[in-house]
RNA sequence: GGACGCUUAGCUCAGUUGGUUCAGAGCGCCGCCCUUACAAGGCGGAGGUCGUAGGUUCGAACCCUACAGCGUCCA
């Protein structure tokens, strides 16, 4: 494509499928062991299949893909593994509602045709996400796309499953659990929705045996009192001490409970008088094992009362049992009150029905073991956190860590591979085969397997080797495991991460690591170095965004909109470590003008090649050295100062003050400085050579800017880079990332040049002021002294940039005047005037000046100097000051002293002058 | 109730080990400009007693304490 083509403005959607198919085809994302690599590896938070791309998503795939292409650029054989998880409750539910619509039921067709639909369902829709991800330009390796529920997977764990059960770890037992009365299964906690809800607190009186006196115990639900085994109050409480180990008779069933004591009792709450119910509330479940009550179960599946309640309550959803038992309660004198109480209320996520706490067999994972080693690895450092307050969180939940839940009464899903005879034995395995060995019977026993299937966290724990191939010791687990960086949500802190860390610690032991040979250290044995928690994305007024409030703008929306480049650098942008981000979409104008400057500074460069270079041989390999002035050091200073800084912040995870970094160095200094300041070289009567070593130097400079903006805006650094020289085929994707050339960075060609930067800034800001019109050509008088003057007296080259510089950047000529020891300079009638670096700097506007409005702002100029001095003065005033503060700030005060003095008594002199 | 985070310009936020013209950026606002890369742009400007009250220090937006408001997680 030629210069010619480039549009006027950056067009998006002409470049970034076209892009994104060329790399995808072209390998460029694919990762193979490869021993003269270093492995960079990421493992994608796998989205869920019932799932679309959110704005969440957006933030945590940008960082994501930010990490893996400045890698990969590095050199490092960076690997992004991506995929999917089957999320068996929301999967299943969304199945079972399109089937609702046909008015049918999954059991209608049976589990195996309902889990043959689930698979179509998935095969239709399940890679949407997947579709949409690639159009943010992410560079995953596509090849090594793995589903939690895909055959290399399943097997994966199976074989945990029965490893652990051997090991005595997975058990199975009675369990208090979140239960969804709908669809009749145990969710995990994240499955639970809470929300405050108007209730009725009720007070009810309890008997003591032998005694007059009465308990009396608040609650919200009061048909659990039907299987309440105690009752309990907190030891330390005074009102209460004389009933603990007393007996209450239970209202309506007049069964006998102990009067424990607990420290667990908030005396506050209700009565102080707790009733204790361990079969219906996870509290008093726990509270139950610690005391040895009896758990009594008066709900079934359905939440329906079933026959260890009273007879006249069998049958009754728990809700009219409610209502009767308040009846009966209140006609038998047991009523004390009921008053109206807001409180917290679990519902299913799916369905909304309200979860009841519920005791059930289930399986579960002991987690002491495992989360031993696993504490001691983040608190040891071996995992870094970042922010890193998220690592008290982490320690907090892994030290009082609880068994976790993993079984599921749905169909889609791994299906627990246990095998019962019909006696009730049971056993682990790998297939019926395996379990009639186990199990030491004969094919002519009929054996079934266990109906639930596995919470899918318990699939993805394995995430990090799972797929890597693992149980099969492959190359590629060796190599890519431990990954390097995972980005990830901090909710999930406790569902995902904490127990990757747990499996990788477990299940990689003893298995050959990088070198080959067996693993042995724990930083070996963790599933990543470095977790980096994303921001929450609320909208523009802070709220989170839902479905409901319908406030998430749709990505693909916006990405059609603004374009990938502009979502990719506004989000990452705006995102910075451990804060929410307030996005809306209108914010990616940010990123999209952001893009358009780029492209048209890459337009502009491009013009001017073909003007100068034309069809010559033409090479960006080496950055010509030839004819450097000192836009050219300077702009080589702030390009490796930029370079520097992209590396500290991407390297501390500060993403959003790398895009800052880029965003500065491409806007303001190359594009408002540098294009500027090379454009008299461009433009005036310079040999040929020179004009080429110019341009050529501004398009490598360029060249670098594009790489160290590539992993942020991958699409239209690409687009450029391509039009810049020939690439012989190769693409920007595995290009080298810029390395920070030290004896670049010259901080007296930063000054030298930001004098002449603020002589420029203080003539445009004479003209903008006083009303001078842009095209209208003046003169400007600098009288120049002291260091600065010698430099420009020495250095004849200066002065002839500055002159030039000005006559573009000022549209002014420059008249110089060497002012030497103390010999005055006469001001040119009528003339406004500004002091920089101690340099005067006379605009003679004769006709054009209005003196009130120039007297005006050489009087505002002199009250900020002066603030600035009174401030320096009272610092020097103060003896302490002097005595206490280290000897180079004191020394800096009293130089800055001098400096303000003189600054005003040349602006007072002036305003003086205009008086005349 | 416990833990953590936040509070800086009209809005959204930077501000590293306390000291350099440190009080900044983007958006918005005001003025001028279609200057041959870019009006999705250029140049200039206005705007904040850094949540409140104390403390430490020669010196505090930054460190400490308390309080207020907002938010998140845990119980």
């Amino acid at each position: 494509m030629s210069t010619q083509e480039l549009s006027k403005t950056y067009s998006p959607a002409d470049v970034e499928d076209r892009w994104y198919a060329h790399w995808e085809s072209s390998g460029l994302f694919h990762a193979r062991v490869n021993r003269d690599k270093t492995p960079y590896t990421i493992v994608i938070p796998p989205p869920n299949i019932t799932g679309i791309l959110t704005m969440g998503h957006v933030l945590n795939n940008t960082l994501q893909d930010i990490f893996v292409r400045w890698k990969r650029m590095q050199g490092f054989e960076a690997c992004w593994i991506p995929g999917t998880d089957h999320a068996g409750i929301a999967t299943q539910n969304a199945v079972e509602k399109s089937l609702a619509k046909e008015g049918k039921h999954r059991t209608d067709l049976g589990r195996e045709k309902f889990v043959e639909l689930v698979w179509k369902w998935r095969d239709q829709y399940g890679s949407t996400i997947i579709r949409q991800l690639r159009k943010l330009g992410v560079s995953c390796d596509w090849e090594r796309e793995r589903f939690t529920l895909d055959e290399g997977l399943s097997n994966a764990v199976k074989e945990v499953f029965i490893r652990l059960f051997e090991k005595g770890l997975v058990y199975r037992g009675k369990y208090i659990v979140n239960w969804c009365p709908f669809h009749q299964t145990a969710l995990s906690d994240d499955e639970v929705d809470h929300a405050e809800s108007n209730g009725n607190l009720y007070y009810i009186k309890y008997p003591i045996l032998g005694s007059k006196e009465e308990a009396i115990v608040a609650t919200t639900r009061p048909e659990t009192m039907l299987g309440d085994t105690a009752l309990c109050v907190n030891p330390k409480d005074e009102r209460f001490k004389h009933l603990i180990g007393k007996t209450a008779i239970l209202p309506i069933v007049n069964r006998h409970l102990p009067i424990i004591a607990d420290e667990y009792i908030d005396t506050s709450f209700g009565t102080g008088i707790m009733k204790v119910t361990p079969a219906h509330d996870p509290n008093d479940f726990i509270l139950g094992q610690r005391h040895d009550l009896q758990q009594i179960n008066i709900f079934d599946e359905t939440a329906r009362m079933n026959a260890t309640a009273p007879k006249q309550y069998e049958g009754l959803d728990r809700f009219e049992c409610r209502n009767r038992l308040v009846k009966d309660l209140q006609d038998q004198g047991f009523l004390v009150k009921i008053e109206p109480y807001v409180h917290n209320i679990g519902k299913c996520y799916r369905c909304h029905t309200v979860v009841e706490p519920w005791l059930s067999d289930q399986w579960f994972v002991k987690m002491k073991p495992l989360a031993a080693p696993a504490l001691r690895v983040v608190h040891e450092k071996k995992i870094r956190f970042h922010p890193d307050r998220w690592q008290k969180v982490y320690e907090h939940w892994m030290t009082n860590i609880r068994d976790w839940c993993i079984s599921r009464q749905i169909w889609w899903g791994h299906r627990i591979p246990v095998y019962y005879t019909p006696d009730g034995a049971f056993a682990a395995a790998r297939n019926e085969a395996e379990a009639r060995t186990k199990l030491g019977v004969g094919p002519d026993v009929p054996i079934r397997q266990d109906e639930d299937v596995l919470d899918t966290w318990f699939s993805s724990w394995l995430w990090p080797f799972s797929t890597l191939g693992w149980p099969e010791e492959s190359e590629d687990l060796r190599y890519f495991n431990p990954t390097d960086t995972l980005v990830t949500a901090p909710d999930i802190i406790f569902f995902w991460v904490a127990r990757m860390v747990m499996a990788n610690m477990e299940f990689m032991k003893g298995l050959p690591g990088r070198d080959g040979k067996p693993r042995k250290k724990e930083e070996d044995l963790v599933p990543f170095r470095d977790v980096y928690f994303t921001s929450i994305i609320r909208d523009a007024q802070g709220r989170k965004m839902s479905k409901s409030l319908g406030n998430s703008p749709d990505p693909l929306d916006v990405i059609a909109e603004y374009g990938a480049d502009a979502l990719r650098f506004t989000i990452a942008y705006l995102s910075p470590l451990g804060q929410d981000v307030l996005f809306s979409s209108e914010k990616c104008e940010l990123g999209r003008n952001f893009a358009n400057k780029i492209w048209n500074a890459g337009r502009f460069l491009l013009m001017n090649k073909a003007e100068i270079i034309g069809d010559k041989p033409f090479s960006l390999d080496t950055l010509p050295r030839t004819d450097l002035d000192l836009a050219d050091k300077w702009i080589l200073s702030r390009l490796n100062q930029a370079i520097r800084a992209m590396d500290t912040s991407l390297t501390e995870f500060h993403v959003n003050d790398a895009t800052k970094v880029l965003y500065d160095f491409l806007w303001h200094d190359f594009c408002d400085w540098y294009v500027e300041l090379v454009k008299p070289r461009l433009y005036g009567d310079e040999p040929a050579a020179v004009k080429e070593a110019v341009i050529t130097r501004a398009l490598w400079v360029f060249d670098q800017a594009l790489r160290l903006l590539h992993p942020v805006m991958p699409f239209v650094t690409e687009e450029l880079w391509q039009h810049l020289t020939d690439r012989k085929g190769q693409s920007l994707v595995r290009a080298a990332f810029p390395v920070a050339d030290e004896r670049a960075i010259n901080a007296t060609v930063e000054e030298e040049l930001s004098f002449v930067m603020r002589v420029i800034e203080a003539v445009r800001t004479i003209r903008g002021e006083l009303n001078v019109a842009p095209s209208k050509q003046i003169e400007t008088v600098l009288v120049l002294n002291g260091e600065i003057g010698t430099l420009y007296e020495n250095e004849p080259e200066y002065l002839k940039a500055l002159m030039s510089y000005m006559d573009r950047l000022g549209r002014s000529t420059v008249q110089p005047v060497w002012q030497r020891g103390a010999e005055t300079v006469r001001q040119p009638k009528h003339s406004a005037s500004a002091v920089v670096s101690g340099q005067q700097v006379y605009v003679p506007l004769e006709g054009l000046i209005d003196i009130g409005a120039e007297r005006a702002r050489l009087q505002k100029e002199i009250d900020r100097v002066r603030k600035l001095l009174e401030g320096t003065q009272r610092k020097l005033e103060n003896e302490s000051f002097i005595s206490k503060a280290p000897k180079d700030v004191v020394d800096n005060e009293r130089a800055k002293l001098k400096g303000f003095g003189d600054t005003i008594a040349k602006l007072e002199g002036s305003r003086k002058n205009l008086e005349d």
